[in-house]
DNA sequence: AGGAAAATATACCAATCGTTATAAAAATGG
DNA sequence: CCATTTTTATAACGATTGGTATATTTTCCT
């Protein structure tokens, strides 16, 4: 009860992992199937078809691999104990993450693809929907912190929401035109100092 | 000594205010020149090339009048009495304009193109520049505020022209996933309460 | 009227896009 | 050893990309 037939020449796993690089690097339009077919390992235009499905299809699955794989590293960081805490630490970790040697600039979701031809509307769509669900974990624990208490009951939390995100894509954006670490560690400083104007009761 | 030959059947001016608007909408890969063509009154590919030169040379023109007519909306804000005055007017006009109905949605130069294809990386070179020179702007502000004494001389220059670059172009994201104008509003607020954070002195 | 000049229209260019049809190659099962 | 199965290789698909060559208008000047 073996496989039969002739054994693949590529590791599906190794090269979903090349093929987000690519994405992550030029992006969905930017990146063509004879570029990602040669750093998927120079498989063969049907091989690749056979395994993903489309072009569409692979980069859904490049962008679930970088959102369980990458996104993690500083996503994770809202575990902390303390809304304040959290956040802090979430920005500091991008910042770190988006400015890493040997590694793209920046966020895959937040510079994928945000305009484009109308045929990659769903693939836009997609993104939007990702950096929406990255706000939402932002929100959801800022409500955390308001029920354990370190965040009071009148902390804004929306305009919290929107303005913490905002800063997370805007690094981004930073990142991919050339800021250095430590000049996005400074805007994070920056960004926390919000925190007290916008949250006055929190010592 | 008047022209000789065919008159041309469209004006230049404003076939390059609706290619700005097309490229706005689409960004630089993603306006095809048919569509760009059948927004600027239909003329023909030659005329068109005849006019503008090339696709980028075209892209270049759209984003100079850009920059001469729609992002003085806010940046012009920078004129205003304080440094804090001048950033808060900016950021608070681009959340205005960023959400103007009719217009799309986000700034041309901030969404218009960052990931691409290789052959396009003198354009992606080109919008980077604008953007450094948005925030060498904003830098030169701080500067000025400084020398007029409304801004504390040890007010960290650099990270806060960094964090207010970031915020605005993090606005042109947020605009471009639909945010509201109210929310991007309450964003400006939360990135001003920033400055008392890093401006103590400042009352 | 006739010629020069400038813009038009039509058709086409090679290249690339994502995708697939066809067929050869390499494995196992009987 | 043949048949079946699966993947590979090669080639091509139609569509679209940015960009032009050719030729036909439409105008002004003489």
């Amino acid at each position: 009860m073996t496989k039969r037939g002739r054994p693949a020449s590529f590791d599906r796993d190794e090269a979903l992992q090349q093929a987000m690089q690519v994405f992550w690097e030029y992006g969905y339009e930017g990146a063509s199937m004879t570029q990602l077919r040669e750093a998927m390992g120079g498989l063969c235009a049907p091989s690749l078809y056979a395994a993903f499905g489309s072009k569409e299809a692979l980069f859904r699955e490049a962008v679930a691999r970088y959102r369980s794989e990458e996104s993690p590293l500083w996503l994770d960081s809202l575990q902390q104990p303390t809304a304040r805490a959290a956040i802090e630490t979430m920005l500091r970790n991008a910042a770190i993450c988006y400015s890493t040697p040997g590694k793209p600039r920046g966020c895959l979701i937040d510079l994928g693809g945000r305009r484009g031809t109308a045929d990659s509307e769903s693939v836009q769509a997609y993104l939007r929907e990702c950096r929406l669900d990255s706000a939402e974990r932002i929100r959801q624990r800022l409500l955390r912190g308001m029920a354990e208490g370190d965040l009071p009951a009148t902390a804004p939390v929306e305009a919290l929401t929107t303005f913490y995100a905002t800063v997370l894509q805007g690094l981004s954006v930073q990142a991919c035109d050339g800021a250095t670490r430590e000049a996005m560690l400074a805007v994070v400083d920056c960004a926390m100092g919000a925190w007290q104007g916008m949250v006055p009761a929190d010592t």
